[in-house]
RNA sequence: GCCCUCAUCGUCUAGGGGUCUAGGACACCAGGUUUUCAUCCUGGCGGCAGGGGUUCGAAUCCCCUUGAGGGUGCCA
């Protein structure tokens, strides 16, 4: 047994899993990385109406994508499983039974009408919604009668009476303290037989021997009753810090039902890079204090620290993803972004399958001139199409106009002819050409470069004239020029 | 309602009694580069929720108010 600080990243495959889920799960890689710790990822199952199988091959496979790896859990194994809730049942149960033996847990046979009635009853007077207790002394002849009268008891912790002021010691925001007079009786094992959070998490926890719990702040209130639990149980408490929450544009806390599309299988299809997310989610309620935003995972590992997490809710603010995402597109390899480009030329139909080898490097500088326009990934073809399809105008009679322009001929001849006249066209060679164009013919700048670039894209704007020209070649430069004269007679 | 938490530019944040006429980033605006758009560079706009204390001195400490968020489930 070795002193490794383990955490626990237990995720409920209840939906896409998003931005708010997967930064608490980075946080607390970081915190086993950093530390050379373990990270367990175990799944929580046990609300059976809405868990999915589905839901948590995505989980996986967007850590995955993200980069962060876990040591233990669900898909990998480890000794301290199975991790999946639903197939500790039996564990469960087991501390169940002892709680009951214990007298620190009994059956309630009270119905869910009956509860929303005492609920409702509750509000209406202004109180606190509090179970009553009305099971907690049953005899043995009236948990009979409810039996036979075909009730299915769940099992309710007993609130112990020695217990006052319960203390939660949190890493990020001190000692919170709560009176055991606000919490009440509350269920630990659902009718269906599947225990309830509360109790399942402090079993898991406890047995998996997690040293540190790092989730989000609306954690809070259930840790009071978390920690009776382990005390009742006898069980050593971990550490716990929780996290600010992360905020949609309203300030509210991330629906994972939502309609917002903050789901990290939307980023990847999108084409974000995980590293610029990563990067993202880190400064999420964290930051290092200086002035460089843009880290890399080493640089975020080595400086983040538990403890200098803010305490205040974080707006999920896309504008700056954006803008850092397309830095990182900037900064990758050329080849990787190109790999990465190219389903979403095939899709927009720009290139086809059959074309992406032998097309290749056209593709690659290609992609390489319209990155420094783009956020994401999926504007790469809007960029790209003009490269890739026939010309078209915006405005054809506009365009006609223009290229019946004074001097328009001249230029394009003389153009043409420079064209050919080099033996090679790159950015400097066509930039050279250009040169020699404004010095030989008396004409201004305007007419020089916009009815050239009108002539060839079809467009008022877009890339530079020496990456369009050099990369559309001589010949597809001289015809589009050619046709363009022509469409001004 | 009750419990808990939080509170610096529109947003993410630095700041932990004097060095703060509050620093950075995104966004926005202006200028420069590119005779275009974008990239890139420079500059600008913009904030300590309010009120009381404590102190020689408060964005920083305390209290109150206000506001916001979370919880109040046989969801996690």
């Amino acid at each position: 047994m070795s002193n490794k600080i383990r955490l626990r990243f237990p995720p409920s495959p209840t939906g896409k899993i998003h931005v708010g889920n997967m930064r608490t799960a980075l946080f607390n890689w970081l915190v086993a990385k950093k530390k050379g710790g373990e990270l367990v990822l175990r799944i929580e199952d046990t609300d059976q109406a809405r868990s999915t199988k589905e839901f948590e091959d995505i989980i996986i496979r967007e850590m995955d994508w993200l980069g962060l790896d876990a040591d233990e859990g669900v898909g990998i194994g480890g000794e301290y499983g199975p991790y999946r809730q639903t197939e500790r049942l039996d564990i469960y149960q087991k501390y169940a039974e002892q709680l009951l033996e214990s007298g620190y847990a009994y059956k309630c046979y009270c119905t869910q009408a009956e509860l929303e009635d005492m609920r409702a009853k509750a509000k209406a007077n202004d109180k606190m919604p509090r179970y009553d207790g009305s099971c907690r002394n049953l005899t043995e002849a009236e948990q009979k009668e409810f039996e036979a009268a075909g009730r299915t008891p769940v099992l309710r912790f007993k609130l112990p009476a020695e217990e006052k002021d319960v203390v939660v010691e949190d890493m990020i925001r001190g000692n919170m303290t709560f009176s055991t007079s606000v919490l009440d009786d509350f269920i630990i094992f659902k009718s269906d037989g599947m225990p309830t959070y509360n109790f399942a998490v402090v079993i898991d926890d406890a047995l998996m021997k997690i040293t540190h719990v790092i989730r989000g702040e609306d954690h809070i209130s259930n840790t009071p009753k978390q920690i009776l639990i382990y005390k009742a149980l006898g069980f050593e408490l971990p550490k716990f810090a929780h996290l600010p929450l992360i905020l949609d544009e309203n300030k509210a806390k991330l629906k994972k039902r939502g309609k917002d599309s903050v789901y990290i299988g939307e980023f990847r299809e999108q084409g974000y890079l995980p590293e610029a997310l990563f990067n993202f989610m880190a400064l999420l309620g964290w930051s290092t204090g200086d002035e460089e935003e843009i880290l890399s995972k080493d640089e975020i590992m080595a400086r983040f620290e538990i403890a200098d997490v803010n305490k205040s809710g974080a707006v999920f603010d896309r504008e700056k993803l954006n803008w850092m995402n397309g830095k990182y597109i900037r900064a990758a390899e050329l080849d990787r972004i190109v790999e990465l480009s190219i389903p979403f030329l095939i899709e927009a139909n720009l290139v086809s399958e059959a074309e992406i080898t032998s097309q290749h490097d056209h593709l690659a500088r290609i992609i390489d001139e319209v990155r420094t326009n783009v956020d994401y990934l999926a504007q790469i073809p809007a960029e790209a199409e003009l490269f890739l399809t026939e010309r078209s105008f915006d405005n054809p009679a506009e365009a006609a106009a223009e290229f019946a322009g004074e001097d328009v001929k001249l230029v394009f001849s003389t153009l043409k002819q420079k064209l050919y006249a080099k033996d090679q066209l790159t950015n400097e060679t066509v930039g050279e050409i250009f040169k020699e164009l404004k010095k030989e013919l008396d004409v201004g700048g305007r007419t020089i470069y916009h009815p050239t670039r009108l002539a060839i894209t079809g467009k008022g704007s877009g890339p530079e004239m020496t990456s369009v020209i050099s990369i559309f070649g001589a010949d597809e430069v001289a015809k589009r020029l050619d046709s363009a004269l022509e469409m001004a007679k």
